[in-house]
DNA sequence: ACCTGAACACCGTTCAAGT
DNA sequence: ACCTGAACACCGTTCAAGT
């Protein structure tokens, strides 16, 4: 009956026009109503006609990830706060500055997208590397990059990365977690639900649970990241450059 | 054709029937195989039935996450590793003792079932703390109550949980991204897939990714933690004990 | 090359009925 | 109270056909 969003759209399909639609669908409505033959509907066009670009419900869902990692890639090419312009300071070396920044824009793309978290977080469980979305694959070359050249051997280059990887998900899943019961509701107890929650049992739950709205969830995030990098070896190039610039 | 499993288990359904054999079916063929149908049929039982148990398909979903956390306090309970027996250290106050053990007996239980994790990484952030299944309840009930009992004020206990959450869950997904094309193959580069990545385009990708088998994932995990944790503020209480045992 | 349309196997879930 | 069995709406995907 309610004829939803705009299902004629006759512009001739493609890969990104196809993606495109699936995030922002996935935006509107949620993971579950990613279906091959809705996804067709919004697009005006016949199930099958998707298969010419997204290799089944699989790679859309590996395409959500793709759109999702090319966004944070074009966010890093065109952030204002560009790595270069910051003038390395002598707390902080350039390459801990720029992993910084990766997780921020990360940490943002999520915002945008919060219902394709999900998959970012548990498609690579299922998928190798090698094909692992190209979106991904360049910034992964990118941080490993910036590791190398701020001189790090190859062993502790993949502590840092997976160090790095490991905080930045966990805050990301942790964050998105506060589920609200009812929205509506000013009392923070009743809106998070847990006036359900037996006193009894859980008291510590009950008076903590309403205090997870007061954190902020990218100061965290970067803080934890300072703390554990700070954790990591001198990169010898790194004290080079300290020792030039003083 | 071929039997599969033995599909004439009679004895009476019960919610923890039906989700030990959920689990067993995700163990054996994965998250995909997990059907209301498939479940039912493992069963020898018709599907309906097991709406009497599960609520329902996402239903079954946290029934997984549930059976996942009963596995991990049963290990708790039962571990060799008490932490009552270990004399807090002078190196280390015993709520940081206890967190670790917590988060041993998570990544033991991933590790016993490892298709189950996308699940429990995942399934939290559609469903409001006050309905989380009552192991997930109890299992953080403990950790703030460790937290109280070490002294912390509300909102510090916050922090470290947040930070003990996030944490734990991004090495543990971090560990299990390491998929193997080809089994067989003994050098890792075609184990991997990797030749199917343009060198040209992913110099340090192809080098290092090969090494992630190199990890010890549990010290990771442990050191990575206390290495957070030790950024904590004091708990008052602790200072105390640490007196009184000098 | 790009898309349609019918068909198939399988899915979650309803409802009314059995015991 | 516990389970069955038929039915329904919806799903991913095949295949052959259109243009």
């Amino acid at each position: 009956m309610a004829e939803r969003g705009k299902p004629e759209r006759r512009r001739r399909l493609s890969r990104p026009v196809v993606l495109a639609a699936a995030v922002a669908l996935v935006d509107r409505e949620g993971l579950a109503a990613l279906t091959m033959r809705r996804l067709a509907a919004d697009l005006g066009v016949e199930p099958m006609a998707l298969y010419r670009y997204t290799d089944g419900k699989e790679g859309l869902l590996d395409g959500l990830v793709e759109a999702f990692f090319a966004e944070v890639n074009e966010r890093l090419r065109t952030s204002v706060e560009r790595a270069r312009t910051d003038p390395p300071s002598a707390a902080e070396p350039a390459w801990r500055t720029e992993l910084r920044r990766v997780a921020r824009a990360v940490a943002c793309v999520v915002h945008a997208h919060p219902e394709v978290l999900p998959v970012v977080a548990v498609r690579p469980l299922s998928v190798p590397v090698a094909r692992r979305p190209e979106p991904w694959l360049q910034l992964t070359e990118h941080v490993f990059a910036v590791l190398a050249r701020a001189g790090f051997d190859d062993r502790t280059a993949l502590t840092i990365y997976r160090t790095f990887v490991s905080w930045s998900l966990g805050c990301l899943l942790v964050d998105k977690r506060q589920l609200v019961d009812n929205p509506e509701e000013p009392d923070p107890v009743l809106r998070l639900g847990l006036h359900r929650l037996p006193a009894a049992d859980y008291p510590r739950l009950r008076a903590l649970v309403p205090r997870f709205a007061e954190y902020d969830d990218e100061r965290e995030l970067t803080d934890g990241l300072d703390s554990l990098l700070s954790r990591m070896p001198e990169a010898p190039l790194d004290a080079f450059y300290d020792r030039g610039a003083s």
